[in-house]
RNA sequence: GCCAGCGUAGCUCAGUUGGCAGAGCAGCUGAUUUGUAAUCAGCCGGUCGUGGGUUCGAAUCCCUCCGCUGGCUCCA
């Protein structure tokens, strides 16, 4: 701790002058030994290792009696931006304290876009009152007042916070800082917030701030807890880095695929149809098969068999791998081949849940019997177990159908459709599976969050030895495959247990092997990867590819994960080399994802403009009249038979009006022929992004765009107008 | 599912304090026969998301439901 013996303390620069200041010297002093300039643009101090405002003194921040590492941050260094938004944060909240009555304050975070802070305030704030607010902001920033620090022990803490109404501090002092000592405040003005910190010197420094949005909050985000208002907004060091991130927001909204996909006819979804049930048209299919059929080649050069499972399953089979009880919520009502399946299933939730009375329950049996289903030994004196135990047995011997939620118990049984030998392992097992999953209302997102998904599923059974080779193989296949549609910057996320929790099954044995497998193979592959406890699925561990698009926003795609766990519950067995039975590894694995969801990343990344190996409209033929139509139907007939996606434009109107059509419909290539063309067997070809290339004959042209589709060569037809990394958050790291 | 906002023609949007529902693009028809990002003219097109209420009168005000959007929660 501090060093209160000595009066003086040494402090190293980065650039490793070491110099002796009082111990009650701030990182502000020592900035404003070396220039005014660097004192005014201080924004707080890294000190060992942790930042902190630049107004602590360095003797109290002291680890030990060595020199004390100091880093001056000023807005060119990344970590300067939270600081700066968090304060940010706080000078929202005293606005919105002072233009609203009983507003209890909860948190108020740094986000990658910006900051947010969530209050419980009985008035309902909306987008129409942020002038107001922003211009309250604005008049707390033209104060400067300092943001002052303050340390409370918890008595203390809570009694302040219990003086100035904020109950919900009182609760997190009590419940979330139990362990603490004592805990920071900060006050500004008239403004006192509970508070780790660091903050900015003063309000003055924000020179850009902007509330964003307004949405509900879970109180420390428990859906069934209290729903605050959180007011969102953003801020920045100048003017011109929130109008480049305002920029990129605007970029974005340019991008959206549900916007692209209805403009270009690529999918489209309709509540008559379904709330989140993507239709594919025709070009959107195109993309989609044109993937699929990429990926299935590739499959199968890389010894996977193709295989085949209906739409339904036995509600059984998803109790054997736990996913029914798992995910009931989340699933489409299970199908009952009875006409009373669906009345006895309500009845036993009813029994579950202690919530039938003797009254309902004489109706229940009574309306059994009318829908046919005797049930001699259900007795109502019997026990809820008894009654339950009763139920389940009429149950399993009438036919539950679920829309199957997931493919890899229909794998499972494949594997099982014969006596296994090792040296059949590793079995390959992939299927574009489609599956359905009733995500809540608010979830459904375009083609991003549907109710119905194609999974480029696979499931592979190995031995433990063969883990390790497998699991590597599927992550050379996912990087193979993002590569290959232009996805070039990616890292991977392993996502592991969270050791407090107990939603997850299997043995502990089985949960340390398989992470310590998959941390092992990313430690040797050399790609970026960080760990995340809490984010597994409940039957083992996953590597999860981060994807970022070309204006650098991050989108969970692929996937690999490794099981130990369903081959438990479906006995799954092999006879190994030494004549027993051993029980097979399964890794689940998907490098799309899903297909919905990978199209619409590639429409976003792609601005609608698809490469042209994937492009629902390669080449359109554009006659000069009607007088060159039967030339463009021969021409376009070569396409065609090279393979390619073409079109013939035979409206009437002038070329540049057809032009225009072509490149506002995102046509890689428009071959304009008329009659000079007719004549010498050629085609004027036009590049929708070099513009025209003049005239040539078809066999050059058709070699040209061959050559362009198999090399899958991507060219970013629409330039992004905002730099990827500009203006993301400081969390990240990126460099100002 | 929760909180907030929104819902007018196929699309993008106007529509004053409640007083006869509009434009551009797209589509159709006709003229035009065109050389690298828009040829001209005419026509068609809406129970203003649904159901109810207030009112002499509702796209406009109120309520219900449906859907969409932004968040939250969830995501096998």
């Amino acid at each position: 701790m501090s060093t209160a013996s000595s009066a003086t303390i040494q402090v190293q620069l980065p650039d490793g002058t070491i110099a002796k200041h009082p111990a009650n010297t701030t990182s502000m002093d020592i900035a404003r030994g070396i220039s005014d300039g660097l004192a005014r643009s201080v924004m707080a101090a890294e000190v060992c290792g942790r930042i902190v405002d630049a107004n602590r003194p360095l003797g109290e921040l002291a680890e030990d009696d060595s020199p004390i590492p100091l880093r001056l941050l000023t807005p060119r260094d990344s970590e300067a931006l939270d600081v700066l938004r968090h304060s940010a944060a706080h000078v929202m909240a005293r606005a919105v304290m002072r233009l609203y009555k009983g507003v209890s304050l909860a948190f108020g975070p740094t986000t990658s876009g910006g900051f947010y802070y969530d209050f419980d305030i009985p008035e309902k704030i909306s987008e129409d009152d942020f002038p107001k607010i922003e211009a309250e902001i604005k008049k707390i920033i033209k104060e400067k007042e300092p943001f002052e620090r303050f340390i409370l022990d918890r008595d203390e803490a809570r009694k302040l916070c219990d003086d100035l109404d904020q109950d919900l501090k009182v609760e997190h002092i009590d419940t979330g800082l139990g362990d603490q000592a004592t805990v920071s405040f900060y006050r500004q003005g008239e403004f006192v917030d509970l508070c780790r910190g660091p903050h900015i010197p003063d309000a003055g420094k924000i020179k850009a701030i902007k509330l964003m949005s307004i949405a509900g909050a879970y109180w420390k985000g428990d859906a069934s807890g209290r729903q605050l208002q959180r007011l969102y907004g953003t801020a920045f060091f100048d003017k011109k880095e929130l109008a480049a991130y305002l920029e990129l927001l605007e970029e974005a909204r340019r991008r959206d695929h549900r916007v692209l996909g209805k403009q270009h006819g690529l999918f489209a979804i309709n509540p008559e149809v379904g709330q989140g049930l993507c239709l594919w048209l025709p070009k959107g299919a195109r993309v989609r098969a044109t993937l699929e059929d990429f990926l299935r080649k590739e499959l199968l050069s890389r010894g996977y068999d193709p295989v085949y499972s209906p739409h339904i399953g036995r509600v059984e089979l998803y109790e054997t791998s736990g996913h029914f009880p798992y995910y009931r919520e989340s699933q489409f009502s299970p199908l009952f081949g009875s006409e009373a399946g669906g009345m006895i299933d309500a009845w036993m939730q009813r029994l579950e849940t202690g919530t039938l009375d003797a009254d309902s329950e004489e109706k229940l049996m009574e309306a059994a019997k009318v829908l046919g289903a005797e049930i001699p030994d259900y007795k109502q004196s019997a026990t809820n177990e008894a009654k339950l135990e009763v139920l389940h047995r009429w149950q399993k011997v009438h036919e539950r159908y679920l829309v199957k939620p997931m493919n890899c118990p229909h794998h499972c049984h494949m594997f099982k459709a014969q006596p296994r030998s090792y040296r059949q392992l590793p079995l390959r097992l992939f299927e574009f599976g489609t599956v359905y999953r009733h995500e809540q209302t608010g979830e459904l997102n375009g083609m991003l969050r549907v109710r119905g998904l194609t999974q480029d599923d696979a499931h592979i059974f190995c031995t433990a030895d063969q883990v390790e080779a497998e699991f590597k193989a599927t992550i050379d296949l996912t990087k193979f495959v993002l590569e290959s549609v232009g996805l070039k910057d990616y890292r991977v996320q392993l996502s592991l247990r969270d050791p407090k929790s107990d939603k997850y099954v299997g043995s502990e044995e089985n949960w340390n092997h398989a992470e310590n497998a998959l941390r092992g193979v990313m430690q040797n592959s050399g790609l970026q990867f960080n760990e995340e406890a809490g984010e597994a699925a409940f039957y083992g561990p996953k590597a999860d590819f981060m994807v970022s698009d070309c204006i650098g926003r991050s989108w969970q795609l692929g996937t690999v994960q490794l099981d130990y766990n369903l081959p438990e519950r479906f006995k799954l067995e092999y006879t190994g080399n030494d004549n027993s039975t051993h029980r097979p590894v399964m890794i689940h694995r998907a490098p799309f994802g899903s297909m919905e969801r990978f199209t619409g990343m590639l429409i976003e990344h792609f601005a609608g403009a698809f490469p042209m190996w994937l492009s629902p409209e390669q080449v359109r033929v554009l006659p000069l009249s009607d007088k060159s139509i039967d030339y463009a139907v021969a021409v376009a007939k070569q396409f065609d038979e090279a393979g390619f996606k073409v079109t013939i434009d035979n409206n009437d109107g002038k070329v540049q009006a057809k032009i225009r059509n072509a490149q506002l419909d995102l046509v890689n290539y428009m071959a304009v022929v008329g009659p000079k063309e007719a004549e010498s067997g050629q085609v004027a070809l036009r590049d929708r992004i070099d513009g025209n290339l003049g005239s040539m004959p078809i066999a050059e042209a058709i070699a040209k765009l061959k050559k362009e589709t198999d090399d899958r060569t991507v060219r970013q037809a629409v330039e992004s107008k905002v730099s990827a990394t500009a203006v993301d958050s400081g969390s990240t790291g990126h460099e100002y």
